[in-house]
RNA sequence: GGCAGGUUACCCAAGCGGCCAAAGGGAUCUGACUGUAAAUCAGACGGCUUACGCCUUCGGGGGUUCGAAUCCCUCACCUGCCA
């Protein structure tokens, strides 16, 4: 048991997860001392948490595994402050909208940690818990005395901000809020661990400091690397620039699953290890296979699938797959069952025509969502990218017949190798 | 507060009275090659239109002109220098 506990940082290493820490030495002592208390903050800065937060919630759960308890922060307080980025205040959020989001987020990072009566139960906590009503001259007395101007202005992103656009008081103190938190997590829960990405290691250090000095402690502090693919975009942008959501209103689980089965060869293990929880001996397999057999994408497959069935569940992954595999298969889509198709195109983005409107193939790619604008519709027709039911369409004037929708309701257009959608004809 | 410079399409960035829907690069999309990969090569890349062409766009507003992204006025914001 105490051997589990301190070999969760050995795991972490080699799946490349430790990207600055505090003391290892100091922290690994404490992990086997037994169960540690950590925690991860998260704002609520959009409806939905998307695939980059997803590191940190798996992470959080690797440390439950391996016999410790994560505390999930809620930022209910910090979201209506904002932590500073690179270039450009953020507008304010009001506390409505704020606490509107993190209704909608709160089950997802409920999610991935379990939550019982064990000493390894998860714990949900929301900063807006002890920032609610703290008044500004407790706050300037309690907190703010401890930070050293001089000290925040010498990081990174201040520095940037000064340089720039300026940064306003409000933004300026985002570190304090943050940093008091982990003091609070420390007295209510005996937190001695705070996780995030790299961006967050001057916080998480803040908040160490600061609770040497009030509370005269050593806690730990630890960020994983900000991934990036080999071309060295920021993960989880889908290719057309949009996040990908955790919400599958806002991002489906097809497109979702979509995404990681287009990871290239050069990023796909590196994946693995970071986001799943295949033991080493399973992913250095997969490593051999993409080496050795690249065509079949077994490990691309296998990330799609383990974070399919982390994100979504089994039963939506299921469908996915029957799906992905009827869209990109080898089969006839005449040959797929009626059951099938709809199952399909219940994952796809539809769209539907009239036959009475006498479309045309520009028509079925609009209002399938493939294109923006008719005109983008001819661009891809003359670029010989447009398909209806796996069969090229090169004139622009080609219209559907009602022979051609599949169990006499669906057309299934395609824009490119691997945009699908799904017209449905109505008569 | 004064002076100087800047604000161009998704991003960077040219243009400095007509030849500007606006150079170039990046991103993106499509095709070829492959493996629903990468690299490479080719093409496309404001909207409507089969097309001639029409419409909207160069920070906001208002002018000058036959004609403005380009000149003038004004407002907003940014940068630098000086107080």
């Amino acid at each position: 048991m105490r051997a589990v506990t301190e070999q969760i940082l050995d795991e972490l290493s080699w799946r490349g997860l430790i990207a600055q820490s505090t003391d290892l030495e100091a922290l690994r002592k404490d992990l086997a001392a037994g169960p540690l208390t950590l925690y991860c903050g998260f704002d609520p800065t959009a409806e939905s948490l998307h695939a980059g937060n997803l590191l940190q919630l798996v992470t959080l759960a690797r440390f439950q595994r391996a016999g410790h308890r994560p505390v999930v922060l809620a930022g209910g307080a910090t979201g209506q402050i904002g932590d500073p980025r690179e270039v450009g205040e953020r507008a304010l959020v009001s506390p409505d909208v704020v606490a509107a989001r993190l209704e909608k987020i709160r089950a997802q990072l409920e999610k991935f940690v379990v939550f019982d009566d064990s000493p390894t139960g998860a714990i949900a906590e929301n900063n807006l818990h002890w920032f609610d009503g703290f008044g500004a001259l407790e706050f300037l007395r309690e907190v703010g005395k401890h930070f050293s101007v001089n000290t925040m202005l010498a990081r990174e992103t201040i520095k940037r901000r000064l340089a720039t656009d300026g940064i306003s008081y409000t933004e300026f103190s985002y570190l304090l809020l943050q940093s008091y938190d982990y003091l609070q997590l420390y007295r209510r829960y005996g937190t001695k661990l705070q996780i995030g990405g790299s961006d967050q290691w001057g916080n998480i250090v803040g908040g160490v400091d600061y609770i040497r000095r009030v509370e005269g402690v050593t806690v730990h502090g630890l960020t994983t690397p900000l991934v990036t693919d080999s071309e060295g975009r920021k993960f989880g942008k889908s290719t057309g620039g949009g996040s990908l959501w955790l919400d599958p209103a806002m991002t489906s689980p097809y497109a979702w699953f979509q995404y990681f089965i287009n990871v290239a060869d050069a990023d796909v293990i590196r994946y693995l290890k970071l986001f799943t929880f295949l033991p080493q001996e399973e992913i250095a397999e997969l490593e051999r296979l993409t080496k050795d057999e690249p065509f079949r994408r077994a490990a691309q497959r296998r990330l799609a699938e383990e974070l399919t069935t982390l994100v979504h569940g089994p039963d939506q992954t299921a469908q996915v797959i029957a799906a992905s595999q009827a869209l990109f298969g080898k089969g006839e889509f005449a040959a797929l069952d009626e059951a099938t198709l709809d199952a399909v195109m219940a994952e796809v983005p539809t769209g539907e025509v009239a036959l009475a409107d006498d479309p045309t193939i520009v028509d079925l790619l609009v209002v399938s969502g493939l294109v923006d604008s008719k005109g983008a519709a001819r661009r891809t027709i003359r670029e010989g990218g447009a398909y209806v039911n796996n069969t090229k369409i090169s004139d622009e004037e080609w219209r559907p017949q009602a022979s051609d929708a599949l169990h006499g309701k669906w057309l299934i257009v395609r824009r490119g190798k691997r945009n699908v959608a799904g017209v449905r004809v109505l008569r």
